[in-house]
DNA sequence: AGCACGCCGACT
DNA sequence: GTCGGCGTGCTC
């Protein structure tokens, strides 16, 4: 028997298939990962097929050395989704395989966590009586039976152990023991549910893919909720996907206090050795629910009876860096390999997921109205222009101060948002215009008044801080645009009694600072939070009467074709954080362009108004979901190389488009738009093609790029940053 | 990726 | 003379 390995490492000259012999004496199924001879040195390779002849010349065949593990570590499934990636995103086989597997499991660094217990064994105890530790542990052992190695060893001392151990006193057994992360098991709160949301239940039943539209507080969890709870009923196994930046303890908590030990929860807040342990619960089939980040869809279940991906819209459903990947992509592809349905719920859906609807490809299901029946918050914009021109040129509009006094007055709470960290954008010298950049990177720095450096967002660099400018010598330095310290600055000035908290990328580095920072705020009044993203989702405070919207305008200026539709999102996804009490919230909005047509839309909630504009916008100007954008990025530290490379894909790229002159819209070379990140030269070709044929011209293009280029190439499809 | 093989410069 | 620099090419 034969074996088609692919070969643990990660580069593009050995993405291929090797065939091995299977010595009689081993097991090899597909999907094990094996030791096999390779060149001079052994390596690990994974198994994707066991056949009876092999296509290579059998005569330089070697053996398989050995198997890894006793069951495969991938199941058929998962090596199906691979061949799937393969073709669909372009990555390399050895780079999605090491997706399906918990990063500790590999390269033997955490195997499973055995526990060390000890017991009394029947040989004769023979102490001498002034050895009171080893005495005591004798006497804890003949009461409890046995006690843990971590137990004994902290409260006997580990010198009393050994010297037991060593007479053979003791016997050592081990237990196989799983890390519990979150054991915090509450009360299950019943809820009952609407019309809606039943009838929502109702329609999720066959194996399509559907668009749960529902408005922030429609109780679109309790209906995900109900959905995993039919198909465990069926013996189904089921997939939540969430947004990592909404893994917060009370969902989670919630999701426990429902599903209990049926869930197992992958995010990156896990130790390794815990997400390995809830990997292997999956594995094994004691958990049957997956709940977890983007990478939770390579969750090994089988039989999935449901996918969900909740906030749907997300960027982070994209994978922006090494295997590049599109999660919904994935989702769909084991969905129809479940023949299970997958759920697209967002509030406010992404313009091309609506469009899919809209065309009949999704089922559209809506839940347009709040569980509680409450309204929704007012938001009301205000023109910043205008505080300008009256005389206000602070960060704050006199709207807001005033809203703010009204929350400190009555100890209630706001949440300020601001999409930026640090304490300014940038450092520009008034005279002669220099602005410190990174030393590695083509971008400017941004000051942080806290450790009073300047860091880079992008590599994470820190320098000096300039007091005068290096290039003309002047002590006249602007800041840029305003980020979260100052806004903390600025409101513990003008309120020095009130708590101001701060979150964001700084603040919560550290293990659970995040939660911390939410434990504080929930339990301060007044209080005020400001705070990027990271702010505008799943939390639930009641006492949070007001957000304010600093600088609505700023993911306006990103100059994408999916601007307009990420500011809309941002706004309804921090507006839907004020008034979720009894009490009607509020919303401030400050933007220095009131009258874009974004902002008219999301002030009245309109999704559909707002999606109609953007849908007629991007159908006349040829943009998706009308078209496919296709960017290929370059990046190597040596610059002519990548040039040179990057110009003779560009003329192959060319004549495709000859050979296909109707389906070009657009195709041109250029430096990116961050021409150089950790000191790599960085340049891009970008095409935009008709729907028509552009699977096939995007096929044929990787082709060519694959060909030329030794490294492997970032192909991007639809990219929505495109730095 | 890693390692062997191979062909040119400055050293005990 | 040979130790070692890293370019090139191969791995079932």
């Amino acid at each position: 028997m034969f074996a088609k390995v692919i070969i643990d490492q990660d580069a593009k000259a050995i993405d291929k298939v090797f065939e091995y012999i299977i010595p009689d004496n081993l097991a090899v199924v597909p999907g094990m990962r094996v030791y096999v001879g390779f060149g001079s040195r052994t390596v690990q390779g994974f198994v994707i097929e066991v056949s009876e002849k092999c296509d290579f010349d059998e005569s330089k065949l070697k053996k398989i050395i050995s198997i890894i593990d006793e069951q495969p570590a991938i199941k058929k499934e998962m090596l199906e989704v691979m061949k799937f990636m393969v073709k669909k995103f372009h990555l390399k086989q050895a780079s999605i395989l090491r997706l399906f597997i918990p990063a500790e499991m590999r390269e033997g660094k955490v195997k499973e966590l055995f526990e060390k217990i000890y017991s009394l064994s029947n040989k004769e105890i023979n102490i001498v009586k002034n050895a009171k530790q080893q005495l005591a542990i004798v006497d804890f052992l003949k009461e409890h039976g046995e006690g843990s190695s971590v137990y004994l060893n902290g409260t006997f001392g580990n010198g009393a152990v050994r010297a037991l151990l060593e007479k053979g006193v003791l016997i050592e057994t081990q237990k196989e023991k799983f890390r519990k992360p979150l054991s915090e098991i509450k009360d299950d709160k019943k809820v009952n549910l609407n019309k809606l949301q039943e009838s929502a239940i109702e329609k999720i039943a066959g194996n399509r893919t559907y668009l749960l539209h529902g408005v922030t507080g429609s109780g679109k969890t309790e209906v995900y909720m109900n959905l995993i709870s039919r198909e465990l009923k069926n013996n189904k196994t089921a997939i939540l996907l969430v947004p990592e930046i909404s893994l917060t303890p009370q969902i989670l908590a919630n999701f426990k206090a429902r599903f209990g030990e049926e869930v197992a929860i992958l995010h990156s807040g896990l130790s390794a050795g815990e997400r390995f342990d809830e990997w292997r619960r999956l594995y094994s089939g004691e958990a049957k629910i997956a709940v977890g980040a983007r990478s939770a869809i390579f969750a090994p279940l089988e039989n999935l009876g449901i996918i969900i991906i909740d906030e749907e819209h997300e960027q982070s459903y994209i994978s922006e860096s090494n295997p590049r990947f599109n999660t919904h992509e994935v989702a769909k592809f084991r969905a129809n390999f479940n023949n299970c349905p997958l759920v697209l719920g967002s509030a406010t859906p992404s313009v091309d997921s609506y469009e899919k609807a809209k065309l009949g490809q999704f089922e559209l299901v809506e839940l347009p109205t709040r569980a509680n029946g409450k309204e929704m918050p007012q938001i009301q914009i205000v023109d910043m222009i205008n505080e300008i021109r009256s005389g206000n040129s602070g960060i704050f509009s006199n709207q807001l101060l005033a809203d703010l006094s009204n929350i400190i007055n009555n100890k209630k709470q706001a949440m300020l948002f601001i999409n930026r960290r640090g304490y300014s954008s940038f450092m520009r010298c008034r005279d002669c215009g220099y602005v410190a950049k990174c030393s590695g990177c083509d971008v400017s720095l941004v000051y942080h008044q806290e450790d009073n450096r300047l860091k880079c967002h992008y590599c994470g660099k820190q320098f000096k801080v300039l007091d005068r400018c290096p290039s003309c010598g002047s002590e006249h330095i602007k800041h840029g645009a305003v980020g979260t310290e100052q806004v903390v600055k600025k409101l513990n000035e003008i309120f020095p009694d009130v708590k101001v908290l701060r979150m964001d990328n700084d603040t919560t580095s550290k293990k659970n600072a995040h939660q911390r920072i939410l434990e504080e705020f929930r339990n301060t009044k007044p209080c005020i939070l400001v705070g990027t993203q990271m702010i505008a989702k799943g939390h639930d405070f009641e006492d949070v009467l007001l957000v304010g919207i600093i600088d609505a305008d700023q993911s306006l200026y990103q100059s994408d074709y999916r601007s307009t539709e990420r500011t809309f999102q941002l706004i309804t996804q921090v507006a839907g954080r004020a008034g979720r009490g009894e009490t009607q919230g509020k919303v401030v909005l400050q933007t220095y362009a009131p009258r874009h047509y974004v902002y008219k839309f999301v002030a009245n909630y309109d999704y559909k108004g707002f999606f109609k504009k953007e849908e007629n916008i991007r159908q006349t100007a040829v943009f998706p979901p009308f078209s496919r954008i296709v960017r290929i990025l370059f990046a190597d530290f040596d610059e002519e190389y990548v040039r040179q490379l990057v110009k003779m894909c560009y003329n192959e790229i060319v004549k495709l488009k000859e050979e296909f002159k109707d389906e070009f819209l657009y195709l041109d070379v250029m430096k990116s738009p961050i021409k150089r990140m950790q000191n790599k030269f960085r340049y891009q070709i970008l095409m935009r093609l008709k729907l028509s044929k552009a699977d096939e011209i995007e096929s044929k293009a990787f082709e060519i790029v694959d060909k030329l280029s030794k490294n492997s190439v970032f192909f991007e499809i639809n990219p929505s940053n495109m730095s």
